[in-house]
DNA sequence: GCGCGCCGTTGACTTGGGTCAAGCTGCGTA
DNA sequence: TACGCAGCTTGACCCAAGTCAACGGCGCGC
């Protein structure tokens, strides 16, 4: 078992700490019971982290990856966010999620090893690298490892069908509520408050998701604010009525 | 290494063929290019073999699973066709996905296992039973098979992500062009005409699966008609105009 | 600290697709 | 052979969301 734990190989010099700092490390890392290694024995976590490439760090504004660009690794949200946009055969663009700490972006590169969406990071953002190969090999030989990445896959696939059901069934209102309901319960297991957040995406980028227009989704906030659901102050959204926004999806 | 070779353990006699008739077998399967096994050697297809359960035969509007039911296989189609559907939190269901001969259903059952969708037999349909606990063990041993399985699961984010781009930024119009045009390019990867079929969906399952009324998706195909692009006759569809249809929807 | 441009809000008007309703067709069953 | 009904078509009308346009404000870069 391959095992180039950076102190053993570094000099213990000053310049050991920044450069442990490249690597990332699950065993250390704060969203390690929301990301892969959830659930793992630290004897597999530190396995895993053996395989792990340097972390990246992104500007807002920066891309992880494009669309249709080389499939090489899976990446780790470990600090800020991102969105990913799916590209339609006629150049039209929509964003397909919005992704937090401990979410796995490119499972959906696993196709055809490319990249069938671009990701860009909405503020400064820090990923940690999961390269492909070494991810399938190291799950061959550790059960729990290898059914977390189907766990990770397959609620995707969940996810994207709750999108399908919004997109498809669901009253601009709805659609709304759905979304800042969605947020707030991630935002509540990542130990945020659940009730009050900032959005950092632009309403156009929400409008993209819900396949509504910026206008739509401008007069829906006004809306929702004058019913008094929420608080709205330009992208700070405070959530005042839960309950009745919970009602207006559906429970 | 397992090998339950039916005729190993059957007694030659004249059962022996609808015993082993019960069973399915990769090796014989006409969907083998299409499906699981793609591109494996013989001998990992053989170790496939062994590990499927007896193969299911529903008839027109069975259901193989519910929404909700324990997962334990994934099921791939041999014959015939199925729909999937969504349940949402108050009981709207819509359509997430048509299924034929080589698909694999169940794969959003592997987050938490519970299927996440119901399937219902379109027509009568024959499935193979893929025990998920014995192909994550083989998928293991076989990389091969880790890697299609892997590939599937991937397929399937992108093929949800093409839906919610449709059903996100398409008007009617593109909608129901992109579905014919996917059904047709479906059935000729399967050696079926791709401009003549029959639809195995009623007028309200298309629409369900479009995010539009049965009412639109009828006038839509009259539409089509008038306008020289399909001719259609109830359920069987013959494409005219391809090319006009593949501008419809933006190349 | 000034100005420009992105982002958001709001109003007036339009329209694509939904809704409701009526009638037709073809298939399975008695 | 006739009946019944699920599935399909078409028409008339309506409304939710899109479009277009004007304007306000905040934040970034010079």
């Amino acid at each position: 078992m391959p095992n180039p734990a950076p102190r053993t190989i570094v000099p213990a010099t000053s310049t050991v700490v920044s450069i442990r700092s490249l690597r990332s490390h699950c065993s250390a890392c704060s969203t390690r019971a929301l990301c892969l290694p959830v659930g793992l024995t630290d004897t597999d976590v530190a396995q895993l982290d053996a395989v792990l490439g340097n972390r990246i760090r992104l500007k807002k504004g920066d891309a992880l990856f494009h669309s249709g660009a080389q499939f090489t690794a899976l990446y780790a949200v470990k600090l800020g966010s991102l969105k990913t946009t799916i590209l339609s055969d006629d150049g039209r663009e929509q964003v397909a999620g919005y992704h937090m700490p401990g979410d796995l972006l490119g499972l959906d590169g696993m196709g055809d090893d490319r990249h069938g969406c671009g990701a860009i990071a909405l503020e400064d953002t820090e990923l940690c690298v999961m390269p492909i190969g070494r991810i399938e090999e190291l799950a061959r030989h550790v059960p729990a490892l290898q059914h977390n990445l189907h766990k990770f896959l397959s609620r995707e696939i969940e996810r994207d069908h709750r999108v399908m059901l919004l997109l498809g069934s669901m009253r601009a209102e709805e659609r709304l509520a759905a979304f800042l309901l969605n947020l707030s319960e991630r935002y509540k297991t990542r130990g945020y408050s659940s009730t009050e957040f900032v959005l950092r995406m632009t309403r156009e980028e929400i409008g993209s998701y819900l396949g509504l227009k910026l206008e739509t989704v401008s007069r829906l906030f006004s809306k929702f604010q004058e019913e008094g659901l929420v608080q709205v102050a330009g992208r700070l959204v405070k959530i005042i009525d839960m309950p009745m926004l919970k009602q207006l999806v559906g429970q």
